[in-house]
Formats: C-alpha cells, structure tokens, sequence
DNA sequence: GTCTATATCCAGATAGAC
DNA sequence: GTCTATCTGGATATAGAC
C-alpha cells in the first residue's frame, strides 16, 4: 500500500483516504463505519466532516484520486509507445503491476460497487480510464494493427482475459504474481484481434 | 424476472425471495432493508423471520438458489454438446439470455459482492458453476480442441471477453442486446485459444 | 405460519469549546 | 482545523397474540 506515502506528508486528509481505502476495500463501504475510520486513521470524527462533508465525500475524493492517477498512467503509456499493440500490452502490464503493488487501489477501481452508495456517479465503465481503454483499442482498428470489429467486442476482447485474471487474483484464487502471466495473456489477446 | 413464476405459486418465501433478489440488485443489499422488503413482498416482518432467521439468511437462500439452477443448465449443456467448444459457446449463449432477459439473476450472480454480507462464504470465482466453466476449458485442451497453456489462462480468455461484454451491458453501456455480439465474440475466443 | 407492536443498538451527523 | 460529547433516526431483530 502507499503507507509510507501518507504517513511522509502526514496531513489528515491523506490518512482519512488511505484508511478509508483500506477498509471499504477490505470490509466494504457499508460495513466500515465513521468511527472505524476514526480508528484507523487517527484523526477525529470532526475534523472528516470538517474536511469531507459527509462519509459519501470520503469515496468520491478517494475515487477521484485514484481515477485521475489511472488517467495520468495511461497517458504516459500513450506517449511511450507508439502502435496501440504496445499500448495495450503496456495497460495490461500495468494493471498487473498495482494489483499486485497496491490490491486496494486495483480493487476500489474496479470491483466495489460505487454506484450503491454514490447514486449520482456514472457506471465504472463509462470513466475516464476505462473510455480511454477503449480508444487505444480503436485506434488499433484505424492502423490496421487489429482486425476491424465491433469496437466494443474488440475492447471486451483484448482486456477481457486479464481483466479477469485480476479478479481472479484479488479474489485468492491465482496463487502465482499476475506477471508470470502476461506474456501468455496478451498472446491470446493478439491471436483473437490481430489484422488478418 | 421471474415475476410470474413467483406469483404462480404463491408461498411467502418465493414472494420474500424474489422481492429480495429485486431490492438487492437494483439498491445493494445494505441500502434495502427489511421494512422495504415487506412493502414490496406483501410478507410481514415476523413471517420473513421466521423463514430466513436473518436478513442475510435471505441473501443465502438466494444464492443458493440462483447457483443451483445455474449448475443444473450448465449440465444440461454438458449433455447435449460432445465438444468443448460447443459447450463454451453454449455457456456464453446462457449467460448472453438470462442477462438479456434476468437482469437482476446474472448482476446477483456476477456482480453483487457477496462476501461483504455474508462474510464466510467463498468467492464466488471458486463456486460450483465458474469450477465448472473451467474444467470445460481443460477438457477441451485434453481433447486438442484448444492449445496447451495454462489452465486458468485458458478460461478467462474464453470467458473473458463475454463477461466484459456483460458487464458492459447491465451498466447500460451496450445499447444492443448481447446475442448480437455472440458470434463475433466466439470468433474471438476461438481464435485465441483453438488448436494450432 | 403469519401478523403487529416494540425493544435495542449504533450508525451518521452536529455543536461548540479550544 | 481539530477535538469531545451528544443528538436523532432508522436499522435489525424479538415478543407474543392469533
């Protein structure tokens, strides 16, 4: 986890979201409670709702740092490469590294149910990352990398298998690192949408 | 839904059952609670009680329920395909129907996370039916239908992109219904993972 | 087996001193 | 900005008549 991280810039807002993303990850969101977080994080029932409003606000500002730091990776991966076969490769490479890294942060972005207790927000699908996911996959349509298909079939198609190798392996059902993997992962993900 | 079916045969349990698997779907299971599941049954706190013990007895019933009557079509399945890959078509075509027309059985199946309420129950990736997709998997590269590679690789490259697409859909991501997509996603994990 | 009425508990949230 | 003490509502679960 980024432990050491908060614990350097010791402020109270980062030890609110990294306790509160190790207990929504790990009891989920409705099981932990505000004096739980008091607990873990050391800091007071007042000063979280002096900062955060309210425990709903705790998830959004958690759910938009990780997303925007997803966005930000994804964006150098952009520019370090430069076919969308390479990029593809590179997200999945990616996502192996921070489930294994970081499991929390893998598992808040992709396996809690936002929607349930932050009604207004947008399915995790249609964020940020997950549309920018998805462009790379076109963009692999438009160079002829890929073979030209439904885009979202060819989306589902090129992360589906390690997407569900995460899942897998958050769930304690692959004992081994997920990068053991990668290589043969991706190398059914290219048979499936490589260009004819 | 099974709306008719529940309402055929009347017994409070069937009625609890249904209403819950709506409520929890749609809601989350900590966001429904019991008074809104005696509005929305007709069944009164006591009689929900007295069946289930406790809420979360509901929510075990329920499963139960839901992965039984998966195992049962997926041996079905089983016995009417003599190869591996016609029975992993068949699997993604189930799964492609009860989504299109159960929305609320495939999200409870799939989706909902149960360990958060019923916190000694195995995840769900290690629950009789996703055993027995992969041993579908395996058998099929035992037969030379698929290539040798690593077992749990296998599955969830077959699997994957299907699940991705159903996830996709019950986010409202997907405006076509799923079977349009079947054949061009089989085509995908076939030539992924087929025989060299 | 089904119901109504009720007990108990603890969550989320606030007040107001420092 | 941070804290302690406290309010209030609504949740799960029970009691006990029918």
């Amino acid at each position: 986890m980024n432990a050491r991280h908060a614990t350097a810039l010791n402020p109270a807002r980062e030890r609110v979201l990294d306790a509160a993303m190790r207990l929504f990850t790990r009891q989920g969101y409705f099981n932990t409670s505000i004096p739980d977080i008091v607990r873990v994080s050391g800091v007071s029932t007042g000063s979280i709702y002096h900062h955060f409003g309210d425990k709903e606000g705790i998830a959004r500002a958690l759910f938009e740092a990780l997303v925007n730091r997803m966005e930000a990776e994804f964006d150098r991966i952009d520019r370090s490469h430069d076919t969308a076969a390479a990029r593809c490769r590179s997200v999945i490479e990616l996502l192996f590294r921070i489930t294994e890294d970081e499991p929390d942060v893998m598992t808040y972005m992709l396996f809690v149910k936002h929607r349930e207790f932050m009604p207004e927000m947008a399915p995790v699908c249609s964020s940020q990352p997950f549309r920018h996911m998805r462009r790379m996959v076109e963009q692999g349509m438009d160079s002829g990398e890929f073979r030209r298909q439904d885009p979202m079939v060819a989306a589902a198609t090129v992360f589906g298998g390690a997407l569900r190798l995460i899942n897998l392996r958050l769930d304690g059902i692959l004992e081994r690192p997920l990068q053991e993997y990668l290589d043969e992962v991706w190398d059914c993900a290219w048979r499936a949408v490589s260009g004819t």
